[in-house]
DNA sequence: GTTGAGCGTT
């Protein structure tokens, strides 16, 4: 199974592969996002990673705070935007 | 040529 990790205070120049690099040091990283603003297609300064339930959580617990350009990153479980049928 | 708390597209 998967969960889905939230991380903010992004650098502006961090990418989705920055991210995944970084959270694969911890465990294997499904897939990764950084969201960027559709309108102007920069950085929005966060994103979204998906590890395995085990991965995810040593990847928070080892990333949290963790500084990448300079900034203290944020990481956290993320909430899931549509709710689907998981069990 | 910028900005700084946040939870994203099918």
């Amino acid at each position: 199974m998967s969960k889905k990790i939230y991380v903010g205070n992004l650098p502006w120049s961090a990418t989705d592969e920055d991210v995944a690099e970084l959270f694969s040091q911890h465990g294997d990283v499904i897939s990764s996002r950084v969201i960027t603003d559709r309108e102007t297609g920069r950085s929005r300064g966060f994103g979204f990673v998906e590890m395995d339930e085990s991965a995810a959580n040593a990847a928070i617990e080892a990333l949290n705070g963790v500084e990448m350009g300079g900034r203290a990153l944020r990481v956290n479980e993320a909430q899931e935007r549509k709710p689907r049928n998981s069990w």
